[in-house]
RNA sequence: GCUCCCUUCGUCUAUCGGUUAGGACGCCAGGUUUUCAACCUGGAAAGAGGGGUUCGAUUCCCCUAGGGAGUGCCA
């Protein structure tokens, strides 16, 4: 506890690569990063790639890119945990040598043996350390030992936990665990406590499926007269129906969420929120953060994710975003959909020109870049329009009235001198005006016919963004 | 089974013993409006149950119920 007052603060985030960066790794991430960036410190990237069977490049790469997406970068080059095995087994031979360690020669089928009988007599099962105390000349021949560390066996083992408080657990639940496996290499166990040592970490920010753990953990720090690191067991999020996150609820990989059209940003946010306030406030800005951001703001209960409201933050962050930046965003989503592939072929820089003169009127109704996405398809739309059902309705309801209102304003329009918003709006409200019509009775036709469909943005941003000759080709297509 | 953690509106949460239990999303109603959104106004909506402690409990303690995590030569 102590140490972190002085010390500078280093965090670390150590996903194992057996997959993609799913959404509560991320959010375990990003704690650790505000940590860091709220306490001037930094935040280490280890990969935990010690289980060779399970690890693999393309999820280092996945996670890296969820990360870098994220906007939550690290300090220094990636360490892999697979590449610190000597060291590891070093360690391992210290505690054997200050006799905190031992070699056990049980085998697995006896461990087994060990664990179904302690759960015929109801008992915990632990290793019986029958190894303990026995000495080396007992050692059966041809069989490669596990070394395990020596636990305190009466007592107890206190974390001071600055999410979960003071817990609590009694030595004798904590069984003479296996630090290096009979391959020479470390276990879980050993390698984390040795890697946080060494990479001077401060504070361990995780999620608490490793509470437990940090009891085991602090047994090795302690045998090893280290440290222990302020450690920080943040609580799990669930799928929507409380259960553990599945695919079905957002598991997901972050990518998905970009995919999805969310903003890193908004994305941000909402996984701040979810288990962690300040009082009443919503959003944050990073430059906020830096002072406002505390563990102490976070709860200990799971939360569960709930899409709606990351989508109502998003759409949050779309609107209030600068037209540019936007456009810029969008743009770099394209290729991560398939919509927004085919988009993409068809921007040029005079697209790219409309999509700006577009998006006060577009960002107004998206609550992804998908919804962005979508309501920007009109701008590259090849004539003749497709309608959707909607825009046919517009157009045939009455005997086909909005055609023939579209007839009537055609040659309106195309007297206009100037095709500026103003001189736009104007116009159709004069001949609104004069054919003694409501507006929408004008305006729903014009949408219609522009955009193919029942849903865009306003009627007079649609003409002005499409500029006069494709307007009024597009009108005509359409016209009785 | 055992150990540890959790439990306020449907959801995310505020509350550091005394509040008409607040905010946000969603929902409902109304307003604005060229569609859809956005926006504005209003509304319904919560302390798991039971015991204590206290003048007074959502808040502190205990029990019960429910949920979660861990219990590997996985991480």
């Amino acid at each position: 506890m102590t140490s972190s007052d002085t010390k500078p603060v280093i965090t670390r985030f150590a996903p194992s690569p057996t997959g993609f960066l799913h959404i509560g790794g991320a959010r375990t991430a990003l704690f650790n990063w505000l940590f860091a960036f709220a306490n001037g410190g930094k935040m280490l990237l280890r990969i935990e790639d010690t289980d060779r069977e399970r690890s693999s490049d393309a999820a280092i790469d996945a996670i890296i890119d969820g990360m870098k997406w994220l906007g939550l970068d690290w300090s220094g080059e990636a360490i892999s945990q697979f590449d610190r095995v000597e060291r590891h087994a070093e360690v391992a031979k210290a505690l054997l040598v200050k006799g905190l360690a031992y070699r056990c020669y049980a085998s697995p089928e006896e461990l087994a043996e060990m664990r179904e009988k302690a759960r015929a007599e109801k008992r915990p099962p632990r290793y019986d350390g029958r190894w303990r105390d026995r000495p080396a000349s007992e050692a059966p021949d041809g069989v490669a030992p596990v070394i395990r560390i020596k636990s305190p066996e009466d007592g107890e083992t206190v974390i001071e936990d600055l999410v979960q408080g003071t817990v609590t657990f009694p030595n004798k639940d904590l069984d003479d665990f296996v630090i290096l496996r009979a391959d020479g290499t470390p276990t879980y166990m050993l390698a984390v406590v040795v890697d946080d040592y060494d990479m001077g970490v401060t504070n361990v920010i995780r999620g608490d499926d490793h509470l437990t753990n940090a009891a085991r953990q602090k047994i090795i720090f302690d045998a090893m007269s280290w440290d222990f690191p302020t450690m920080a067991h943040i609580p799990l999020i669930h799928g929507s129906d409380g259960a553990k996150l599945s695919k079905r609820h957002g598991a997901l990989g972050v990518e998905a969420y970009r995919e999805m059209g969310y903003l890193p940003e908004a994305l941000r946010n909402y996984l701040l929120r979810l288990g962690w306030a300040h009082g009443d406030q919503e959003y944050f800005t990073l430059e906020e953060l830096e002072t406002l951001f505390s563990l102490k703001g976070v709860g200990k209960s799971p939360s569960r994710f709930d899409f709606t409201k990351l989508e109502n933050m998003c759409g949050h962050y779309i609107r209030n975003m600068d037209d540019k930046p936007l456009l810029d965003a969008f743009l770099a989503f394209l290729p991560h959909s398939e919509d927004g592939r085919a988009f993409a072929e068809h921007v040029d820089d005079a697209v790219e020109a409309q999509l700006l003169l577009a998006m006060p009127g577009l960002k107004e109704r998206a609550k992804s870049l998908v919804e962005l996405l979508t309501g920007a398809q009109f701008i590259t739309a090849k004539r003749p329009l497709p309608l959707d059902d909607k825009a046919a309705g517009i157009l045939d309801k009455d005997d086909g009235r909005g055609r023939s209102i579209l007839t009537e304003i055609a040659p309106v329009l195309a007297e206009c001198a100037n095709w500026d918003m103003q001189t736009v709006e104007d116009t159709v409200r004069k001949f609104t005006a004069d054919k003694e019509l409501k507006l929408g009775q004008v305006a729903q036709p014009l949408r219609a016919s522009l955009t193919g469909r029942g849903v865009s943005p306003g009627v007079f941003d649609v003409l002005y963004v499409l500029g006069k000759d494709e307007s009024l080709a597009r009108i005509a297509d359409q016209a009785a």
